[in-house]
DNA sequence: ACCGTTTTCTGGAATGAGTCAAGAAAATGG
DNA sequence: CCATTTTCTTGACTCATTCCAGAAAACGGT
């Protein structure tokens, strides 16, 4: 994967992509604690830069909903979408509601070229709905 | 407005509330020189209090694409949506493209009980279109 | 208008995600 | 295996936001 992205193969950046694949919607310290459990003496910087050339290069995609800090997931270029619960953080995927693109249409652009739309759902997950937990909000 | 929504009448807030007005998207920083050019006492911690008492009761809108530090809109429960451009940070408004709430369906809700879509559109903004400015990306 | 209660504001310190920078280490191409 | 280029380590630093304690201001009732 990396080497078909013209990135160089390091072993931080191999535990990061598999972190990733194997935590999707960790944020950037579940990260480092994944990847030291096998190397145990990457830097957190060298996280933060492998986590920015993946993205760079969109081997895995970084998503952060609003009070979120960064997470990250590895489902890239299918267009899907994010629920997230508005008590407890949980997120879960969406595959776009209408079809192919769709979403990509704005009434009115302004005069931008628009390339990506991105869509959150907010609400509560079962287990909030259940309990009534009402955190944060 | 603020009595309405069974808030405290302060200068503060008043000054906060007016400057939301006056500057659409602006981020904390701007509302808080704004604030300042009315009343050059107000110390920062009465913005930040005044801001999220006045999201609570839903007098401003608070909005943070990735990336960015929050910002403020006084359109509110109107279901409009934002374009950001990937090179300068500008963000416009964008009404939703569907009609009345409309984007709140999702696929497969995994049991979530949605009450809101937020939709972000990404692209270039005219001018970062037409002087190929490709800062940030 | 005044008082007591409750909320908000001031001032300053603290937190924490993320970035910067310099030199050491490792990866790639020949 | 060497030279070049990129990446990693270490540690300091930034900056938005929050926390805290005491002072000040707003509201409800008399």
């Amino acid at each position: 994967m990396l080497r078909r992205a013209a990135l160089r193969v390091t072993r931080p950046r191999v535990a990061v992509l598999s972190a990733v694949h194997a935590h999707p919607h960790a944020d950037t310290d579940a990260i480092i604690r994944a990847v030291r459990r096998e190397l145990p003496e990457v830097s957190h910087q060298a996280v933060y830069d492998a986590l920015r050339a993946l993205t760079e290069a969109e081997l895995v995609r970084r998503i952060q909903p609003s009070g979120s800090v960064a997470r990250y997931e590895s489902r890239v270029r299918d267009n899907h979408h994010h629920v997230v619960c508005r008590a407890c953080g949980r997120i879960a995927d969406v595959d776009c509601a209408v079809g192919e693109a769709p979403c990509l249409t704005a009434s009115d652009d302004h005069g931008f070229s628009i390339d990506e739309a991105e869509v959150i759902y907010w609400g509560r997950c079962p287990d909030c709905s259940d309990t009534g937990n009402l955190r944060p909000s």
